[in-house]
DNA sequence: GGGCTATTAAGACTAGGTCATAAAAGTAAT
DNA sequence: ATTACTTTTATGACCTAGTCTTAATAGCCC
C-alpha cells in the first residue's frame, strides 16, 4: 500500500517545509500518486503553489535586506537616551544569539549590546572603543530579554569617556562592563 | 516627448534593480510605453522576467539560511587549532562589519572574533566567558584582515581557563585580551 | 518622398498552476 | 455481495506573466 492520507499529508508538509522549491509533479512523482491528488492534499493543509511560496522567500529576504543595514548599526533597540549622561537598550535573545548545544547566549551579543550602547551615548560623529574590562555575571538563555543600562561616569580631557554598562534580565545583574571610549571631541574632523 | 529609447533603458534597470518585484505592464505605465516596448527592452539587456528575478532572489536567501548556522558558530575562519594550548582564526573585515560613516570595524566583531576563538581553544562541551580585559589598539578598516591567536594562559583548579588573545593586522597588533573562561571541566553536566 | 530606427500589435505557445465536475477505485459495514 | 462512503484520478476550461515570431505602424532625418 501506498500510504495513508494523513500519513502522506503529515510527510507532504514536511518536505515542502523543508525545500520549497518543488512543483507538485515532482512530489506526486515522490508520493507515488497523481498530481490532482497533491493538489487536493495542498488545499486541504492551505499550502499555496509553488510561485506563491517562491514569492513570500523573496519577499523575506528582500525585508531582510531593507532593514538590516540601518539595523545592524545598534544591536538591540534603544528605548532610553540622554546624549552623554545615559542610555538603555533592551535586546531579546533568539535562536541567532545563543549556541546550538546549550542554547546559552554567546557572550560577543552581550558585549555588542553593551558596546554598542557606549556608542550611542556619545554625542559625537566618532565614538570608538579604546578598552573594556568586562564581566558576565550568568549565563544568558533562549527568549530571555536582556536590558542594558549605560552610565557615563567621567570624561577626562585626553577625549576619553567612560561608560559603565550593567546589563540585566529581571532585574538580575548578568553582564557588566567598563567602557574606555575615544570620542574626536570638539574638533569635528572629516572623516574620509 | 516620452524618453530616449537610451535613456529608458537605463531608468528600466535601475528600477528593477531596486525593485525587482514589478510586472512589465507597470513598468509600461509607469514608462508610457507598451507592454511589448518594455519586453524588448528587458531583451536588450538580458533582464530576465520577473518570476526568474523573484526566483534568484529566493534562492540567493535560501543558500544564506542554509549556510547561516553553521557559520555562525564560529566568527572568522579557525586555521589552526591544538586543544587546551593556542588557536589561530582569520576575519576578513567587510562592509557587514564597518560603521556606514567612516568604514572602521565595529568593536564588538573584533571582540567576537577573539571570544569565539577563546571558546574554540578549550575543550569542553561548555565552555562560557566569565570575564574579559580588552584592549583596542588601533582601528581596523574596511578590507583589512585580522588574525587572533589565542594562547591558554592558565588553569586554575575551580574550573577557569585565562586565555589571551591578540589580533593583528599585518603584525601590528589591533587588539589584545585577556579572557576568564568557565568550563565544566571533567564533571560532564547536564545543561539546559 | 525614401530609408532608418523605434514602437506597437497580433497570434501561437509555455509553465505551473486554479477551479469545477465527474468517473473510478478502495474500504467498511451491513 | 451490495450499499455507502472516502479517496484518488481524470478531464477540460481558465489564469498569469511571460516567451518567440512576424508584421504593421510611427517618428524622424535629409
Amino acid at each position: 500500500m501506498r500510504l495513508k492520507k494523513a500519513e502522506r499529508q503529515q510527510l507532504l508538509k514536511e518536505k515542502i517545509e523543508e525545500s520549497p522549491f518543488i512543483k507538485d509533479e515532482e512530489l506526486a512523482k515522490l508520493f507515488n500518486v497523481s498530481v490532482q491528488t497533491i493538489r487536493l492534499d495542498r488545499l486541504e493543509l492551505a499550502i499555496p503553489e509553488l510561485r506563491e511560496r517562491i514569492k513570500t522567500v523573496a519577499t523575506d529576504k528582500w525585508k531582510e535586506m531593507v532593514k538590516s543595514l540601518p539595523v545592524e548599526e545598534v544591536i538591540g533597540e534603544i528605548i532610553d537616551l540622554e546624549l552623554d549622561k545615559r542610555a538603555i537598550s533592551i535586546l531579546n535573545i533568539q535562536k541567532e544569539h545563543v549556541f546550538s548545544r546549550n542554547k546559552i547566549a554567546r557572550g560577543h551579543h552581550l558585549f555588542a549590546q553593551a558596546n554598542s550602547l557606549a556608542v550611542a551615548v556619545i554625542d559625537d560623529d566618532l565614538a570608538l572603543t579604546k578598552k573594556a574590562e568586562i564581566k558576565f555575571m550568568r549565563q544568558v538563555k533562549l527568549g530571555e530579554q536582556v536590558v542594558a543600562k549605560a552610565k557615563v561616569i567621567d570624561r577626562i580631557e585626553d577625549g576619553t569617556t567612560v561608560i559603565q554598562v550593567d546589563s540585566f534580565v529581571k532585574n538580575e545583574k548578568v553582564f557588566s562592563g567598563m567602557f574606555h571610549m575615544y570620542r574626536s571631541s570638539k574638533t569635528k574632523e572629516k572623516d574620509e
